[in-house]
DNA sequence: GATTATTTCTGGTCTAGTCCAGAATGCGGA
DNA sequence: TCCGCATTCTGGACTAGACCAGAAATAATC
């Protein structure tokens, strides 16, 4: 016999595999799926948060559970950027810049630039959507003095574009770390997760030549949002 | 006024962050927490699951919650051997072998090998722990008629070197796919984790050659043992 | 028709317990 | 000293509710 909520949570994993419910589509309510299998709602949480591990759904805050879409095709060390590589896969990508702030900024990214003690750097946080669900919430940090007059220009679009473009920046070099975290606070807000939910984290330092590092940025993706591909040679 | 589960993880993420509770060190029991708390164990459960998402505590099947070791830090593109790469961080590696097997295998695995349809594959299934904690779940999926007799061999040091000793075979280049899954049933049990348990999932094809693959391999990482480090040129 | 207020529905959080299986421990007997 | 058994303690799974805040839908108003 097994657990009422693995019973749950294999039906629903049925329905999805078989398409009987489509991606995005919203899922029975908590309440509903109390009443259907004669449970509470605790284990059909339980189910629900299993499923929502596995990726297989996800939550909108107050909205309902909802069928996660494919997973969202991601090489790091490949320089495409976000808008190409969702447009590459049939997605529609969008970018909101959430802040832009001149502060000293956090101890692993004033070691991870070499910043002088004296200097600033320009923290931006944007948050990343596909086809309308925000999936990616990102801290970038830069080196004010490596990049003047950033904080005026149009922070949506694709960074390494404008790096290259205005700033003559060839990264040649990036170091990624990546990690199974929690998102917390203003972050769990804004990919409408609640306060704890796992998330996949990438930290990465950004190089132009062999020593200068030029960016530091935290990323935190929705887990099912995401898969990353990593070829080797 | 912050939710209890939040302020109950801040305590304990507080005690852990300031080492007064040390690496694989026993938490209190839920029960009491929540007598500390005045709160009730759903809620305490709550909270630490969520320090469990994060990785800053792991579980052990009904023998309580402990503090996570520093992660393992991982190059998936480097061919670094699981043995040498817990030596170089200090660590004591072990590998069991649960089963090995001469069948048809997964979909997967057979599309990936790109097999004839009358071949069998062998399957190899171990669990791999550090300092005693069981830490990845891994099948290991080879084509039969590139590795005769390997059924007899020591299965439980590194395949790699295994491969190319008695086999030579020379790993050209890999593919890796990796995304956060969930963990249940076998996997689940070795592990030590409860089915639907959060995991890092890896996917990888190894080739001889520009299209010769030799080797497919699923691992199922316990998720707060591990970090991934990409290094990208 | 457009705007605003209200109601309904959703998940988020919590209370106060119960029963169970497996791990650890300590005791008694051989 | 060692082995086996019983007890205690742990987390795992569950029952049966409660109240709240925010999203969505609906009704009322302008």
């Amino acid at each position: 016999m097994l657990p009422a909520n693995i019973e749950i949570r294999d039906y629903l994993a049925g329905l999805i595999k078989q398409s009987r419910l489509k991606q995005n589509e919203r899922l029975p309510s908590e309440r509903e799926l109390v009443e259907q299998f004669k449970s509470t709602r605790i284990t059909v949480r339980d189910a629900l948060s299993k499923l929502e591990s596995e990726g297989l759904i996800y939550r909108s805050n107050r909205r309902g559970w909802f069928v996660s879409p494919a997973r969202l095709e991601y090489d790091p060390s490949s320089r495409v950027n976000f808008y190409l590589l969702a447009e590459q896969q049939q997605r529609t990508p969008a970018t909101e810049l959430i802040s832009k702030k001149r502060i000293k900024g956090p101890l692993a990214a004033r070691t991870a630039l070499a910043v002088a003690a004296d200097e600033k750097l320009i923290e931006l946080v944007r948050l990343r959507s596909l086809d309308g669900r925000p999936v990616l919430y990102e801290f970038i940090y830069l080196p004010e003095s490596r990049f003047p007059e950033l904080m005026k220009k149009n922070l949506e679009g694709s960074l390494t574009t404008l790096m290259q473009r205005d700033y003559n920046v060839e990264i040649t070099h990036e170091d990624n770390r990546i990690c199974v975290s929690a998102v917390y606070d203003q972050v769990a807000d804004a990919l409408a997760h609640i306060n704890g939910a796992p998330c996949l984290e990438i930290r990465r330092i950004r190089y132009e030549g062999e020593r200068k590092a030029v960016e530091f940025d935290i990323e935190y993706w929705v887990h099912s949002a995401i898969e990353l591909r990593i070829p080797s040679h």
